[in-house]
DNA sequence: TCAAAAGTGTTTTGTGTACACCCATGC
DNA sequence: GCATGGGTGTACACAAAACACTTTTGA
């Protein structure tokens, strides 16, 4: 669909007809966050579109008529990353009219939190990669305002909600917990309060082993508790304060 | 579309055409609340589907393919209730495939905040009417969900930033501000400590003027400060905290 | 003079923040 | 033995919550 022809539906606005209303195409994108060297980071693709040349831009599909929003933002993480039970929330929709140069394009703005180690498969096929979420400047389509809005969610959500340990692999210390919290926020987080803080929330199981690989004392290592791993399907309105 | 036919298609999912995709209405939804009577409603419309016979739902349009979103939940507002400059705030998506009984539809949720006062026009054409929010148990598609999504969302907005004053008259006493709290989060609140709040965060301006018609000893009238009111199109990404 | 709500402060409790020392380990 | 982070507690400031009496007005 061209800006022309665009232009002319708009001066017909009187006479729409019912089909007209199906002329627009609906895509979900997926902000796809990892954690990694200390950094958070969002897995992006370069764009095949003329229009955004050289620029990168989330992963996203058009939404097929016969599957639900959710389906089709697993399907693009499962064919994106291999990974099947994810944390997965839904953010809002974007729908400018000129969001999107071939045409009129809504899009629903999802974002996931995957454990980046566990992905590390179909990576740097065609130039799909992982990104510092901060160096980040300019994106293709409106991407970058949909990042932005999904790190806003996030830094919400993290302060609430058990959310960030799908960031972690399975096992991890309280130093590597508190460095995600801080790149999340982005911000440096007091040492002795961050662990009251988290002791307080009770979301932890000290497993009885401790870090090895460090090149100085080894720290405690905690778990999850099971119950509070979410499962996708489980999720239904916002969770409350913890 | 009919149940087979989407069935079809998704048999026929590997060679899906790009025209399938175009296959998908796209709606938006306005919770529009208002405030009466010292309790939260809502607008709501009778359905004309036959599914749904009896219920009530919310106020919504498919989007036309040369608006954006909130110019299509704008023209809902100003269609249903003659007012323009309204507070109004997307949501998020809903686009299970069943919940519209005549094919699929994706809608995207806004809710919006009047003052009740200002409407009392179209009323009651085609059974337009308030209703009070804690009294509804049913609604008409998906709709009861988008409510509850949307109120919740106003619960915690409300504590954050100076939205409520769009559900008020220009002139108010603390009584009523604190009765519309407590309408919608649903609690009871201490006079003394709101009062103490409310004084901290510093958004009021005493005009002058007490209550009068009351009987009983009237209140001092008060107004949102100027340079605080909601104008739309300043809204970018969410407000934090006040 | 009575009913109804306006208006107003203090105390207690809990939460967030700032801050420093000794300990265990790897090198 | 030294560098590095692990592990821990206390004091202060601020915010939230509980709580009661006097004042003003209309009826």
């Amino acid at each position: 669909m061209t800006e022309r022809e665009l232009r002319l539906k708009t001066a017909e606005i009187e006479k729409i007809s019912h089909i007209d209303y199906f002329n627009i195409a609906i895509s979900v994108d997926c902000v796809i966050f990892g954690y990694d060297d200390k950094e958070l980071k969002v897995l992006l693709i370069k764009s095949d579109l003329e229009e955004f040349a050289g620029l990168f831009s989330l992963l996203g599909d058009l939404i097929r008529p016969d599957e639900d929003l959710e389906t089709a933002s697993y399907r693009i993480l499962k064919e994106r990353t291999g990974l099947d039970d994810v944390y997965l929330e839904q953010v809002q929709a974007f729908g400018s009219i000129k969001r999107h140069p071939s045409g009129r394009v809504i899009t629903i703005a999802y974002y996931s939190l995957i454990d980046i180690k566990h992905h590390k498969m179909q990576l740097s096929h065609n130039e799909l990669n992982w990104h510092p979420v901060n160096e980040l400047k300019k994106l293709a389509f409106d991407h970058k305002l949909i990042l932005d809005t999904c790190l806003l969610r996030l830094q919400q959500r993290v302060l609430e909600t058990p959310i960030v340990f799908n960031l972690l692999p399975e096992k991890f210390s309280l130093r590597e917990l508190q460095e995600l919290y801080e790149a999340i926020l982005g911000i440096g987080l007091d040492r002795r309060n961050f662990r009251k803080k988290i002791s307080i929330k009770d979301w932890l199981i000290d497993i009885g082993e401790i870090e090895n690989d460090v090149p100085h004392r080894p720290g405690k290592l905690y778990k999850l508790k099971p119950e509070l791993k979410i499962k996708p399907a489980r999720r239904k309105l916002q969770p409350g304060k913890s």
